[in-house]
DNA sequence: GCCCAGGAGTGCA
DNA sequence: TGCACTCATGGG
């Protein structure tokens, strides 16, 4: 099954590469990618994005297929702040993934102080040792591995695959979700969900912002890593030094649009 | 060899 | 509350 949709906003590769999620790697003249149990591939061609998947419900969601995103762009540009607009502008076709909750979980304990390039190569371990093998088109790929297989691994095993001292979070946390799951975050948003997320070991406040922003879509976070540190000094005339300051101040700016401009600053300030 | 990366936990004032 | 220190490890 394909989906065929508008490319004006929808940039597969600065969705991708935006560091929302780890488990991509580009295919022929696109990119393939798996989310929890699922696989998909798709492309920009044209002025239009062509998905191939087997589960098209799943990833019209995923990709946040029911949002115009022209008028978040919009918006963005509308504050008149002259590095945002010039990031709105190049990362117009960023997209909010709307990803599995524990994979999220899981994904951004390992990212702290942490770099993209190495956390893939992490999870990507991980996935492949435990994760369940799936089939689509005639490849293999591996499953991110559920919350009671994670619990069963040692710390060992998660340091033998480049998690480094972030082992004990991952069992601590794995152990957790696989006795009581997560489903009691469902219902929660804003400042109660970001409070819960931080009761898992290995949770602080810029990891349990982007859980929630792209496993809950909770739009609401701001998540303030190193690159928007950068952004708040550099563009925004910030003069707080906490990280928790900044989030608020951003926060308290963009309301209910944060996290879709904290993608574009993010974008932008890294690809300098 | 040094600094950095989508930081958080801990101890101490 | 607010610092300083520590943690593992590959890339640039």
């Amino acid at each position: 099954m394909i989906i065929d949709y508008p490319g004006e906003y929808f940039s597969v590769k600065d969705t991708l590469e935006c560091g929302q999620i780890f488990r991509f790697s580009p295919c022929r003249d696109g990119y393939t990618l798996v989310s929890a149990d699922k696989v998909c591939f798709l492309k920009n061609e044209g002025d239009r994005v062509y998905i191939d998947c087997d589960d098209p419900d799943y990833f019209y969601a995923y990709f946040d297929l029911d949002r115009d995103y022209k008028e978040i762009y919009s918006e963005a540009v509308n504050y008149g702040i002259p590095f945002l607009t010039h990031a709105a502008n190049k990362g117009k076709g960023i997209r909010i993934l709307n990803q599995n909750r524990e994979e999220m979980l899981f994904s951004f304990i390992i990212s702290q102080n942490n770099n993209i390039p190495r956390i893939k190569k992490t999870i990507e371990a991980i996935c492949a040792s435990i994760g369940d093998k799936i089939t689509f088109h005639g490849e293999e790929y591996s499953a991110f591995p559920s919350a009671e297989t994670l619990a069963s691994q040692s710390k060992e095993f998660f340091r033998s695959l480049g998690a480094g001292y972030r082992d004990e979070y991952l069992c601590d946390t794995a152990k957790r979700v696989a006795l009581q799951g997560i489903s009691h975050l469902d219902s929660l948003k804003g400042e109660a969900l970001k409070c819960e997320l931080m009761k898992y070991k290995g949770v602080g406040g810029k990891v349990a912002d982007c859980v929630a922003l792209f496993g809950f879509h909770d739009t609401s976070r701001f998540p303030v890593d190193t690159w928007l540190e950068k952004v708040y000094a550099e563009d925004f005339c910030g003069t707080e030094k906490s990280r928790k300051k900044m989030t608020a101040y951003f926060e308290n700016l963009f309301g209910e649009k944060s996290g879709f401009i904290q993608q574009y600053l993010f974008h932008a300030k890294r690809n300098v």
